[in-house]
DNA sequence: AATTTGATTTGATAGATATCAAATTATAGC
DNA sequence: GCTATAATTTGATATCTATCAAATCAAATT
């Protein structure tokens, strides 16, 4: 019924790793590796304040590391095993849909456009190449895929966006978004019949 | 060369799920197992500052989670998949002498004694089970192993530490520290000749 | 050399967390 | 019922951490 940790969400693992990341804490979790324990007892070990202890025990059972149990005035508190199988991975990952790849890589695309492309016309053509890949890749889009370009037609579409037509031709092919042959350009992928 | 994780101490312990107890990092990992990252990249995506994650990415390559690589202007942020293939049990083992068990007691049971038995004389003989068992743990060692007594010589010997001789008699039977047969009483463990 | 770009460092500040004392609750023994 | 004991809750406070802006650093392009 309960959902397992590993199918929840970043918040639930933040929680879970924040639980885990306090030295009193870790202690308490060795010292109920042997045996069940209770609050005054850890705290006579620790040398901390019950309510410190209280407050360390129901950070690390709400996260599912240590289930309470009553027991006379006791409150016993034992190790759940669950969580602590499972490689550091497993908890580390997230679910699929939890961080889609594609949005993620837009985040910087944007980013990247919206500097070099912001009203349609390229303001500058972009040095580095991660960067004149993304532009390129947007202005490969103009070109109809599996149809023949000529030299004179690839520049008129490019100069929709910059002057320097030579270079952002140039461009396409070293980064191997177009290809030529005997004066004539094609989108890569689908090569069209000469 | 370098320590291995899991051969050190608390604090490496702690630094380790406190670089994974935030968001942003888990994020960044989960970003960072499809392909290296570098900074700018990630502050886009995930819409911070550069300086805020160049802390998160410091952090995380101080536990080694990650590791950098220079590359052009940029510095990719690799996984390291060595401490994620660990069951999270190991990492948050600690090594033996960590916390000598033994010790750890000792905290507890000194307190204990402490309140009952602060200057040799049992001050009051404990309502609740765990502490009369560490009391009379600490009186049944009054008696010598292997040796039988009669009633009257364990009373004497009680009467030390309190009036209620027959409460303290009956509760060493009653939390197995000794054995009685035809009035002749020994400690547990090794049984006397008759 | 000067400039650009990404990364890091340095303060400064807001937000989160740990800690304890005191008050409260829950349970067991008298 | 009252008392004693362990646990928890509630404030209050001190410490730690995340965040960003500004300054600095390092590498690469002009």
């Amino acid at each position: 019924m309960s959902k397992s940790i590993v199918e929840e969400n970043l918040e639930a693992r933040t929680e879970l790793f924040k639980a885990l990341g306090h030295p009193a804490r870790l202690l308490i979790l060795n010292l109920a590796r042997t045996q069940p324990r209770h609050g005054e007892e850890l705290a006579a070990i620790l040398n901390l304040n019950p309510a410190t202890i209280s407050h360390h025990l129901t950070k690390l059972a709400e996260v599912g590391l240590l289930t309470a149990r009553k027991d006379q005035y006791y409150h016993t508190y034992s190790l759940v095993d669950d969580l602590l199988q499972k490689p550091l991975a497993e908890l580390v990952q997230l679910p699929q849909p939890g961080l889609p790849a594609a949005v993620a890589e837009d985040a910087y695309r944007t980013k990247v456009l919206k500097t070099f492309l912001p009203h349609g016309r390229l303001k500058q053509i972009p040095a580095q190449l991660k960067k004149r890949q993304i532009v390129l890749e947007k202005l490969v889009e103009e070109f109809e895929s599996g149809r023949r370009y000529t030299e004179l037609e690839v520049n008129q579409v490019l100069l929709e966006f910059h002057e320097d037509v030579a270079t952002l031709r140039r461009g396409l092919i070293e980064h191997k978004l177009m290809q030529r042959e005997k004066g004539t350009y094609w989108r890569n992928g689908a090569t069209p019949a000469a």
